[in-house]
RNA sequence: GGAGGGGUGCCCGAGUGGUUAAAGGGGACGGGCUGUAAACCCGUUAGCUAUGCUUACGUUGGUUCGAAUCCAACCCCCUCCA
């Protein structure tokens, strides 16, 4: 199998601009290439997870990838899809969310020196001087191209606003694309769908004023089978960081995904042989069973193997077994704690499985809690010693997917 | 700079003086059905020390017994003109 197969097979191509070059260029010589990620955030969540998995794969045939961190571009604030204005984020938080991000990088690549390079667009884009940098690189650029493009076109045509800096986005993009492929020879920049267009200004840039040929490649816009952008939960993100999101919860987001798309993220989100996968899908094997398998793998490769099991006890004894597991989320009382009128509703926000204590009130009158399985109508209702299990422990479920225990010390 | 239109809850969007914590839709969550899925049906969807109180319709003031609704100033967005 090659790498280009490959990427095709498991369905990380949505567009690439020269196929035919490329597929041959990537089996016969060891690239480099890059993504561009920016530090809006503290860290990454599964929405950067098939830039990632695809790092990973061009890394398993040895290529480099080149991890461009935005500082810079972060700097303006690439507003694409935005209406809001974002809050502008000082240096100190950019710094500290570029960190942050290659942490997450470490988990999914091999990061050492000869198998990834770290770059940071700070570093060329803040020296630039305007006036040079629009006589050499603006003039490439025509206004005519640029409105053509569906980012901008789309903008203009729903009668938002589409501010200069954000214009100027796309520029400083191709011109990364430009700086990396002259310093650093990189050959291709991988995108998503939605930077198509930059990608391709970046290219075209790098013909222009180098001569260079240089390829772009875009993955499709990760969706589930409902149309919806994949990742969002109503706690927020799907993070890539246990500090953010447990891997027990990482595990369930996996172990809930829609029949529908469960082959394509084994495909996408795991490293099992593409071969083994379609045979799986071919078998027709219980759907339950495919999920689980795609929550191990998936969990596996970002928290760890032992996590990854744990995740699945977890779950198997809650949902299968009935039964309560050392290793879900533990509240532990003290003793006179419980004296002193817990009452239910407190707890549930204390764990964090309701934002306000009105929603946790809200949840109780409306059958969604249940302590040791039996539903609470009460809202004012107060743990007691009596609840204690046999086991010592209090199960308390909220909706059918969150639990927790309540031990008394 | 001139003329006009607009800013409402997580999002979209109705509402132009009083039973409006704000119609409707979407999303999300909870319940039912199921398989921890989808579809479908029902419910909930500001907070709190809770039969009440507080906060909320761009911001700040004002009119009024009473304002999302009227007035003034300011901020922001859009369209056309310069």
């Amino acid at each position: 199998m090659t790498l280009f197969s490959e990427l095709k097979g498991r369905g990380f191509i949505h567009q690439c601009t020269n196929e035919e070059e490329l597929s041959r260029l990537i089996e016969n010589k060891k690239i480099k290439f890059y993504i561009g990620f920016d530090c809006t955030a503290k860290s990454l969540h599964v929405g950067s997870l098939i830039q990632i998995m695809i790092m990973k794969l061009f890394q398993k045939y040895g290529h480099v990838p080149i991890i461009l961190i935005g500082k810079g571009t972060t700097k303006i604030g690439d507003p694409s899809g935005k209406d809001e204005t974002r809050k502008m984020l000082t240096d100190d938080e950019i710094d500290a969310n570029g960190k942050n991000l290659e942490k997450v990088f470490s988990k999914f690549l091999n990061m050492s020196e000869n198998n990834t390079l770290i770059r940071d667009n700070a570093k060329w884009l803040q020296k630039l001087n305007y006036v040079d940098f629009l006589r050499d690189y603006g003039k490439h650029f025509t206004i005519n191209k640029m409105l053509s493009f569906d980012s901008v076109k789309i903008r203009l045509e729903r009668e938002q606003s589409l501010s200069f800096v954000e214009f100027n986005y796309m520029i400083f993009q191709a011109y990364d694309f430009y700086e990396l492929n002259k310093t650093d020879d990189c050959a291709l920049q991988i995108g998503g769908s939605d930077q198509w267009g930059n990608i391709v200004n970046g290219v075209e840039l790098i013909r222009r004023v180098n001569n260079n040929i240089a390829y772009g490649l875009t993955t499709p816009l990760l969706t589930n089978a409902n149309g919806d952008k994949m990742g969002k939960t109503a706690d927020g993100a799907v993070w890539l960081d246990e500090e953010m999101l447990s891997p027990y919860d990482y595990w369930q987001f996996w172990r809930n995904v829609d029949d529908r798309d469960v082959i394509k993220f084994i495909k996408l989100f795991t490293i099992m042989d593409l071969e083994k996968i379609n045979e799986l899908e071919k078998n027709n094997k219980n759907i339950n069973e495919l999920k689980i398998l795609l929550a191990n793998e998936a969990t596996k490769l970002l928290h760890g193997e032992k996590e990854s099991q744990k995740a699945e006890k977890i779950a198997t004894e809650l949902f299968s077994k009935d039964t309560m597991s050392d290793d879900m989320p533990t509240l532990r009382l003290k003793a006179n704690e419980v004296k002193q009128n817990q009452y239910l509703s407190d707890l549930i926000v204390r764990m964090e499985m309701a934002s306000s204590k009105s929603e946790s009130r809200k949840l109780i009158r409306g059958n969604g809690v249940k302590v040791n399985r039996k539903s609470i109508s009460d809202e004012m209702y107060v743990i007691s010693q009596s609840d204690l299990e046999n086991e010592g422990a209090i199960l308390v479920s909220v909706g059918k997917k969150r639990h927790f225990k309540i031990t008394l010390d």
